[in-house]
DNA sequence: TATGAATGAGAATTCATTCAT
DNA sequence: AATGAATGAATTCTCATTCAT
C-alpha cells in the first residue's frame, strides 16, 4: 500500500507546518498517519528525509503547476501574471508548505544547509529567466533579474502566509488584484521618471 | 554586569540563526558568550526567554530605528522610500535577526504561537499606517494597504537574505534601487492602464 | 524442506560468530539464507532458540566425533592424544561455532545462564572421565581432574581461535605437535622432580 | 569527584560481565552505580567507551602488575612459573575482567573487531617473549612460542573462569599446582621421550 | 508453506534546567 | 554572582515477533 506513504507525508506535512520540524516528533507523525511508529521507519530512513522529500517534491510539483500553466501564454509580462496568480493560489491552497519552505528553506543559512540552497534556486531560477527574457524583448524594464525574481517570490509567498485560514474565493481574488497592480504598475499615482544608465 | 547579558544575547542570535533556535542548545550559547552554562540561567529563565527577547527588541528596534528616520520625512512616498531603504539596509546589517525572524515568526501558523502573531503585527502595523495615509492623500493608488504591507516586507526581507555574506555597498545600493523602481513604478516598460472602483 | 532448516542454522552460525549473537538481526540471518524473514519464524520460534540449538548440537556433535574415534582407542594417553589431535581439527575446522561456544557458554556466568552450564559440562564430562581413569591405571600423574579437563579444554580452543582463518595443513600439524609436546611432557627440558602429597 | 567514574566503571564491569555487554542497559549501569542515566554520559561518551576502558586497562593492570613481579625473578621457568600464579590469582580476584575479557576479546573475529586484536596481542607478546628467552637459554623445549603463549593463557583462563565464586585459598592454591605441574612436567608419568627436530 | 509489511517495546543518547558550592 | 556536575524526561531509531495474504 502506497496510500500509507502518502498518509505519513500529508501528516508530516501539516505537523512541521505548525509546530516546526524540530518540535515534531516522529510519533506524533506516526499517530496523525494512524500508523505505527516503526511503520515511519518502513518508508522513510530518518525524519529528514520525509522533510526533503515534502520539500523537494512540493518545490517541484508548484514549478511543474506553474511552467505547464505559462507555457502556451505568449508576452512575459502575460507569463508573469499568470505566475503571480498560480504561485498565490498554489501557496494559498498549500499554505503548510509555504509555511515549510519559509521556514526550512529560507530560514537556513546556506552554509548550513546544502539541501535548502539547492530547493530555493530550482523555482527561483525559472522566474529568473522569464524576467530575463522580457527584459530582452523591452516588455519588462531592464532591472537586476535576479532581485526582481526573488522580490516577486517574497511578496507572493509571504502574503500567501498572511492570509488567514479560509478566506472567501473574492478575497483571493482581490488579494490577487492588488498584488498585480503593485507588481506590474508599481503603488505610485504618478509614474516615476526615472533615466536608466 | 549587564555587558554580560548583552553578550549571551548576541551570541545567542547568532547560533539561532545559522542552525535554527531549537538546534541550538544553551550550552553552546553559554560558551559563545564566554560564560558558565549555569550563568545563563541567571540572566534568562528559559532558552525560549531569549529567543522572545531577541524578536521583540529586534523587531523593536528596527521599528524605531526606520520611524526616527521617517518622522521628519514629508509625503508618503518619500516616506515609503525611506522605509525600503531602511529595512533592507537594517535587515542586511542584521541578517541573523532577519533569518531569525523569517523562521520562528513567519514559519510558525498563528495559532501554534502567539508571540509571533503579536511581534508581526507590530511592524506590519506601522508600514500600514503609512500606506493608508498616503492613499487618503492621492499619493499612492487604492489598493489594499495590508496586502501592501506585507508584500513591501515579504520582498524586502526575502531579497535582504538572498544577499551574500559581505556584499560591497554598491551592489546594496544597486539591490535598493531595483526594489525602489519595482515597487513604486512597477516591473513593466508601459505602464498599465487600469480602471479602478 | 528440512534444507531450509539447515541453511538458516549455517547461516545463523557464521553471523553470530563474527558478529556476536545480540548484534545479528533476524533479517542478516533471512538474509544469508536466502529466505524471507517469516520463515525464520517457521524453523524456530525464537532467535535464542537456534542459539541453543546450535550450541548444543556442535558441542554434542564434537562429542560424538571425537567419543566414535577414542573408542577404540587403548591406553589414556593415547586417547588424550586423539582428544587433543581431534579438539583442536575440530574448533579449527569450526571456528565459528568455537567463537560461539566461548562467547556464549564461557563467556557467562553460571548463574545467568542455566544453558551455558549445562552445554559447557557435557563435554568437560568425558573429559575428566578419560583423566581420572588414566590416573587410576597409573597412566597419568595424579593431579585433579576437573582442573586438567578445564585445562586441556582452554588451552585447545584459544589455540585453535588464535589461528588465522586458513593456515596450511603443514602448519595446523605444527601447532598440534606442539600442543602435545607441552601438554604430555611440560615445558621444561628437564623433568622437575615432584613429590605428590 | 572521580569516585564516580571509578563507580560506574566497577558497575559497568559487574554487569557486562554477567549478562554480556550488549544485553547490558546504560540504565542499569547507573542504577548500580547509584547515579542518573545523564550522569553516565558525563564520564563516558558511549556505552562502548566504557569496554574499552574496562578491557584496555584491565589488561594493563594484570601485565603491569606481572611484570613487576617478575622483573627480578631469574631463570625463564621460574618467570613462567610466577605468571601463572599470578594470571591465576588476578583472573581469579578479578573474574568479571576475564569473563568481559574472553567474551568480548576471544568471542570476537579479529575483523570485527580491531580493538579486540589489540587488546589480545600485548599481553600475549609478553608471554610470547618470555617464552622466547627460555629456549634461547635452554631451559624451555623448542617449541613453537606463540602456540605455546596462547595455550598458556587459554588454560589459565578458563581454569580461572571455571572456579566456583569463592573457593577457600587453599583450593586456589591446589589449582595452582595442578596447573603449574601440567604445564612444567606435563600430564604423564613417564616423560615422552620425543626426538626434535 | 513462505513472505514481508506492520508494530511497539526498548535502547542509546541529548539537553534544558536545577542546585550545591 | 558564577559555575558546571547531576539528572531524567524526551527523542530517534532498531528489531524481534506477529499476522494477513
Amino acid at each position: 500500500m502506497d496510500a500509507k506513504r502518502e498518509r505519513i507525508k500529508q501528516a508530516a506535512l501539516e505537523i512541521f507546518s505548525s509546530q516546526g520540524y524540530a518540535n515534531t516528533t516522529v510519533q506524533q507523525i506516526a499517530e496523525r498517519a494512524r500508523v505505527g511508529k516503526g511503520t515511519f521507519y518502513t518508508y522513510f530512513a530518518t525524519k529528514e528525509d520525509v522533510l526533503t522529500d515534502l520539500l523537494t517534491e512540493g518545490l517541484n510539483n508548484m514549478g511543474q503547476h506553474i511552467e505547464k500553466k505559462i507555457r502556451t501564454i505568449q508576452g512575459s509580462v502575460a507569463k508573469l501574471r499568470a505566475i503571480v496568480r498560480e504561485q498565490l493560489r498554489y501557496f494559498h491552497e498549500h499554505q503548510s508548505l509555504c509555511r515549510l519552505i519559509t521556514r526550512e528553506v529560507w530560514g537556513h543559512s546556506d552554509q548550513s544547509s546544502p539541501l535548502a540552497q539547492r530547493v530555493r534556486s530550482s523555482y527561483l531560477k525559472m522566474l529568473q529567466e522569464v524576467v530575463e527574457k522580457g527584459i530582452k524583448d523591452g516588455e519588462l524594464r531592464s532591472l537586476d533579474p535576479q532581485t526582481v525574481a526573488t522580490a516577486l517570490y517574497g511578496m507572493v509567498s509571504m502574503v500567501a502566509l498572511s492570509m488567514k485560514d479560509l478566506p472567501s474565493d473574492t478575497a483571493l481574488e482581490r488579494v490577487e488584484m492588488t498584488l498585480q497592480e503593485l507588481l506590474f504598475s508599481g503603488i505610485t499615482t504618478s509614474r516615476m521618471i526615472t533615466v536608466e544608465a
